[in-house]
DNA sequence: CTGACGATTCACT
DNA sequence: GTGAATCGTCAGC
């Protein structure tokens, strides 16, 4: 398993980087506690020009900051006053792009993502959505701004490769607010997998 | 200070 | 498939 470099992040395709995020792991260790997920959803937000995006227009707000350090940063914010949805920002600073992930695959830390999530059984309903997957995980609005160059927060890449064939896109999910926009193919998954969300998963 | 709303989830029919 | 939950954020006054 090794840890991938921040620098991965700093690159300026951020489409490319939402499409080469899928079959890797995700990896968190807060108070002692390892989790690990492997992403198989993601979604692109192309900052100041991308209606979608909480940057549209330039916008800088004490919770969209964060999305104009250079990439490598966790952006978390709330929504619907319940969920904590987590992204990691991209390209360089002040480019405010950001890739939210939709939904992982346990890979280890079952027991915490259930005690996390206070679920009996280890179902596709313990991280599929980014809401669920920011419960199992462990991210909340206080780690915005968190470095993924950490030892608590990071991503890694074991081997595992994804054939072309087996990733799928599709528009984001929820963004209908955002014109045509809301149409651009920034959402990426892989084919089939059982953890992927909503309706467009084939 | 106030009101409208959201990159969602879950229970219920 | 439908609707409620729930509160931080942000524009507008």
């Amino acid at each position: 398993m090794k840890k991938l470099d921040v620098d991965f992040f700093l690159r300026t395709d951020t489409l490319s980087i939402a499409q080469a995020l899928l079959g890797k792991l995700i990896i968190s260790r807060f108070d002692g506690r390892e989790a690990i997920g492997r992403i198989v959803e993601t979604e692109a937000y192309l900052g100041i020009t991308d209606r979608a995006s909480h940057a549209y227009g330039g916008r800088r707000t004490a919770r969209t900051r964060v999305m104009y350090l250079p990439g490598g940063h966790a952006y978390v914010y709330l929504c619907y006053g319940i969920h904590h949805l987590f992204n990691i920002v991209t390209n360089r600073q002040d480019i405010p792009h950001a890739i939210l992930l939709r939904a992982l695959e346990p890979v280890a830390g079952l027991d915490i993502m259930m005690q996390r999530r206070q679920k009996q059984k280890a179902d596709h309903s313990l991280t599929r959505g980014p809401g669920s997957l920011s419960q199992a995980m462990g991210f909340h609005t206080g780690l915005s701004g968190m470095s993924l160059g950490g030892h608590s927060l990071f991503i890694a890449d074991d081997g595992f490769h994804l054939q072309p064939q087996q990733m799928g896109t599709s528009p984001r999910i929820g963004v209908d607010y955002a014109g045509e926009d809301a149409l651009l193919p920034y959402r990426f998954f892989v084919r089939g997998n059982a953890w992927v969300s909503g309706q467009k998963n084939g």
